[in-house]
DNA sequence: TCTGGGGTCCTAGGACCC
DNA sequence: TCTGGGGTCCTAGGACCC
């Protein structure tokens, strides 16, 4: 804990909703949601009109359908988020040069670092007040939340009760005061079954956090959880902002819109993930030692199974031959609701083992009928026309998919730029309407080039964003 | 209502070595 | 001969976060 507020935490509000919103008139002040739109679906980010139908992030698209039919459900547009969430993570870089990204939409920042003057509250807030009406202007219509505490811990809880479009500054000795009456579910790090268990020990809020030894906390939760549930019932944290981390894993899975048994199309599922996840580890410039196969059945159990090799590598070959022995060695009866294939245990450096071990020859597969929406769309197939996406047309210009089927595309043709703009319903083959990226800002930010990019792998906002359809 | 996809960190048990 | 303790690596699963 530092003897000033000089951590800072900014968290854009209903981000991925509100860039729709901004970006397509016809639906500000209405509801949306923006996740999966398939069957097996959940919500990402729901608007605040759509939440006030109790639409909650993470919830299964299906469950929102039914309780606010009327709202828009989109597909994402990540290209667009990753645009605004540029400029923000660059304006923070204003303040100060330690910037720590938790994702697209969240940061923290370290002010001292950035030679604020934290003692003084009225510096501080007036900071705060600027960087809010800033990044509102550069990014369009954004809003965010801003937390200052003298901790990760203080800065994160306060953005949180500012929200939303708020500021929360806490300073340095009113820290018990503001974290007491909080629930334990609100401390980071706190989900459902760590809710639970406390329950049992009669422990509510924080304020019970602070009653209960940490002997008992740490017999009940491991000695990690334990002992760090204690410390911040106090609010005491000396997690350093770092700006740099090093990335741990890479993975790709799918969830299918039908459960899959036959063992040949696994297989092709497999062969697909292997290569997408070698192709990322190549861009990042590193080699992996351990593969894991993750396989989901009908019923929610979850397996995953791994193999760490004597060497690394970023060989397609090998890591889709391993792959396909983890997987063989499963004996699958049921349907398979979700498969996956991950990379870990990185090197800089290959150490290719000069012979491989035998393993259970890669099957041919003949033909592979993917049913994953996001196989679809990798081969073209199918799902053209997703709601949501950006599309131009030689006559209308730009507009949005409205929705797609049995050969027709309703699009909206408005932009950021124009008013509520008119639906017009078109052929699905229609030569003059095509896809295309997302409206540039007019405050632009450079994206980062390949070398940019290997010397930030360390940020997860980087390996997430590597693949991201 | 029926549960995404990308991650991180932790735990626990077993193998193995000294 | 039975009995160690500590450290490291690997595997599987689970909790949590956005």
């Amino acid at each position: 804990m530092r003897p000033t507020p000089s951590v800072l935490h900014l968290d854009l509000d209903a981000f991925f909703a509100s860039v729709e919103q901004r970006d397509k008139p016809s639906l500000r002040g209405k509801p949306v949601v923006v996740g999966g739109i398939g069957g097996r679906g959940v919500v990402a980010t729901a608007s605040y009109e759509a939440r006030e139908f109790g639409v909650r992030s993470a919830m299964p698209t299906a469950e929102a359908r039914r309780r606010v039919p009327h709202a828009a459900y989109l597909g994402g547009r990540f290209d667009a988020y990753r645009q605004s969430s540029r400029i923000v993570m660059a304006l923070l870089h204003e303040l100060s040069p330690l910037v720590e990204p938790l994702s697209l939409d969240e940061a923290f920042v370290d002010l001292e670092a950035g030679g604020v003057d934290a003692s003084d509250p009225g510096v501080v807030e007036a900071l705060v007040d600027e960087l809010r009406a800033e990044l509102t202007r550069r990014t369009e219509g954004l809003h965010a939340s801003v937390g200052v505490g003298s901790s990760k811990f203080m800065a994160k809880v306060a953005s949180e009760a500012a929200k939303p479009d708020g500021r929360l500054i806490v300073l340095a000795g009113q820290e018990l005061d503001v974290v007491s009456p909080l629930p334990v579910r609100a401390v980071p790090g706190v989900g459902p079954a760590t809710m639970e268990r406390l329950a049992k020990l009669g422990i509510a809020t924080v304020a019970d956090l602070q009653h209960a030894s940490e002997r008992e906390l740490v017999r009940e939760l491991g000695s990690s959880a334990g002992s760090s549930l204690h410390e911040l019932a106090f609010a005491r944290d000396d997690r350093p902002v770092q700006s740099t981390r090093e990335v741990k894993s890479i993975s790709v899975e799918d969830t299918f819109q039908v459960d899959v048994i036959d063992p040949a199309q696994l297989a092709g599922i497999v062969d697909r993930d292997a290569e997408s996840v070698a192709a990322r580890l190549r861009r990042a410039g590193l080699f992996a030692r351990t593969i894991t196969l993750k396989v989901r059945l009908g019923d929610f159990t979850t397996w995953t199974r791994s193999r760490t090799l004597d060497g690394a590598t970023d060989s397609t070959e090998r890591i889709r031959s391993v792959a396909h022995g983890l997987l063989s060695d499963l004996e699958l009866r049921e349907g398979v609701r979700l498969l996956g294939v991950g990379v870990a245990n990185f090197t800089q450096a290959a150490q290719e083992e000069l012979f491989w071990p035998d393993e259970s020859p890669a099957p041919v597969i003949e033909q592979v009928v993917h049913t994953a929406p996001a196989m679809r769309r990798r081969f073209g197939l199918a799902d053209q026309w997703i709601a949501g996406m950006d599309v131009e047309h030689d006559d209308h210009g730009r507009g949005w998919v409205w929705g797609a089927g049995h050969g027709i595309v309703t699009v909206r043709f408005e932009s950021r730029l124009t008013g509520v703009g008119p639906v017009r319903s078109l052929a699905a083959d229609d030569p003059r309407l095509r896809a295309v990226g997302p409206l540039p800002m007019t405050w632009a930010v450079a994206e980062p080039s390949f070398t940019d990019n290997q010397d930030a792998d360390g940020r997860a906002v980087d390996a997430q964003s590597a693949d991201n359809p």
